[in-house]
DNA sequence: CTGTTAGCGCTTTCAA
DNA sequence: TTGAAAGCGCTAACAG
């Protein structure tokens, strides 16, 4: 591999002024560049980005850490940031933190460690207080899908609270009064938000909070299918059902069916997060979109934004959930 | 940031002696060891990746260029090869190629600007002989999901003729005669290799292989929803619908039921690839499995051995599908 | 507008 | 077992 000092040579020119056309440096004549350039190509030459690095202390690389790589909705998000990043020249190295906290830490660490220009994270299980250390290191942090008290500048969240009562209130205006409720995880903070605007919705409407229709699950299918099978076991009649994400509404979905239900007569099901398969499973299923490739976008222009001093970027940090209206959840009031 | 410089100057030892703790040289004695431990802790010292990285002429890092981010089938290959690699303190770098031909030139490109040690791509628009060409380059590249002659030992992939024979036969098997196909775009060896063990089984069957019931999709839910309403447009019997991947079968079981299909009795349909969703559709989807995230993992071995020197590392280039009978195919024969 | 000259923080001979 | 010193390829003052 040609070095800027073969260019440099074969141009009869310094290697600062390479390194100007490199650079894009406008303090450069014409006729130089020209010669520079015409050297460059002549020698199949490309900046090695590690020496740049090294010398600029910018290394053009962001570290992205989700929980899975897997799985729709940290698809869209990466997809989200990735496309927005690239088109900038940057790049994106990506690592799993799997939801637990000690794989959360160590992740950040290594991506720390890569000497990212800064991080996007998507972290579940490292609390507010630890959070708050790390964004005080020399490595600029952001957070997706979460909001933290004092670091409202670093972060992009949906508003999982208004997502919740927006799920529960439509079922509840389709006449639906015996309602069962499947949670994610609890330590989440999307469950707990998303939980808070289902008791929400309830209270509004005078309906009790029923710890026999509640149920803890996983956020994945698995949790659908147990949730369902350990509240049908319980005896206590519901007509509706909502999961805090789709994927175990899919789960439930699967179970009840195999369980001699008609869906959605026998039972309506509401999910969360509108992944790309809600529309193909059956019932086609409502639900409450996450619009999370926009949220990679523009945690990514946060990054844009405040590390690479991108000019006239306008930041939101808040995004409203909004509700897709599908087949899976009976209308009692006009049947 | 403490520098190895400062390090050693606390711990009254040149800057190779600290470099050698780092680097794990046994040539150190453990007295000195230790000195330089403790000193490292002192400051909370970490080494510049990058600084390394120019030394050593190894950044440790390994480009990965999929078609898409989201997706089921990239997400389980992505989250293959980072595992693998990730153990060994390597790290990712991600970019995407959308299937097409530009793009893919300029994601290997863009990646090897980047100075990884090692490409792991899945390329779908490039065509074999540009292949040879880039992998002549310094920079080592492998493939995923794709045999290209001459560079076997750069490939990992998976027998598609054999998974579209099986999908076939087992359709076949099952009593259907009349059998529509779905395949993926043209120019992709994934959907050529499946068509051509599709037509084996039919021939092997004495079947005729009918244009009328063929019909070109995208590899998308679209795909089978456009492809199963052109086919049906055609007036052409069919009792099974095979798809060349399961995102277009969900597609068409959408439509079918959307208009009036009850499945699987009115239209048995075959998938191929074994997603996570194939199994919580309606019906179960039966398919063929694609062991894309052991592909990943092996992909990954790939490099450790090759780029760096691992030893004892088995590699295994070829992967056979399998069936994964489900619910979506009716039984003509028993019923 | 162009060139000179120090580094950036680390690895790696080579000698001792 | 340890240290000295020469780079790795580039950027960024500074001087001219």
């Amino acid at each position: 591999m040609a070095t800027i000092y073969e260019v440099s040579k074969l141009a009869g020119v310094s290697l600062a002024t390479v390194s100007r056309v490199i650079n894009n440096n406008p303090r450069v004549s014409d006729k130089t560049r020209q010669k520079v350039e015409i050297a460059m190509s002549e020698l199949g030459y490309r900046p090695n980005s590690i020496a740049q690095s090294l010398a600029s202390n910018c290394t053009n690389s962001i570290g992205i850490m989700v929980s899975e790589l897997h799985g729709p909705f940290f698809g869209q998000m990466m997809a989200g940031i990735e496309a927005e990043l690239r088109a900038f020249g940057k790049h994106v190295i990506i690592t799993t933190g799997h939801s637990e906290q000690d794989k959360e830490k160590e992740g950040i660490d290594f991506l720390i460690s890569r000497n990212c220009d800064a991080l996007i994270v998507h972290v579940e299980a490292i609390c507010d207080e630890d959070l708050h250390k790390l964004t005080q290191g020399d490595t600029p942090i952001y957070y997706m899908s979460r909001s933290i008290e004092g670091l409202e500048e670093h972060c992009i969240h949906l508003n999982n609270e208004l997502g919740g009562y927006l799920a529960t209130k439509t079922v509840i205006e389709q006449g639906h009064t015996d309602i069962a409720y499947i949670t994610g995880p609890e330590f989440k903070p999307d469950s707990q938000d998303r939980l808070a605007g289902h008791k929400r919705a309830l209270a509004e409407h005078n309906l009790n909070f029923d710890k026999d229709l509640y149920y803890i699950g996983d956020f994945k299918e698995t949790g659908g299918r147990d949730g369902i099978k350990a509240l049908l076991a319980k005896k206590v009649n519901f007509s509706a059902l909502i999961c805090a994400n789709d994927e175990m509404a899919s789960g439930a979905m699967t179970y009840a069916r195999e369980h001699g239900f008609i869906l959605p007569q026998d039972l309506s099901i509401m999910g969360f997060d509108n992944i790309i398969f809600s529309r193909h499973i059956y019932p086609k299923l409502t639900t409450i979109d996450n619009p999370v490739n926009e949220m990679g976008h523009m945690a990514a222009k946060l990054v844009l934004k405040n590390v690479y001093k991108h000019k006239n970027i306008t930041i939101k940090h808040s995004f409203e959930p909004s509700l897709i209206l599908r087949d899976s959840i009976t209308n009692l009031v006009t049947a």
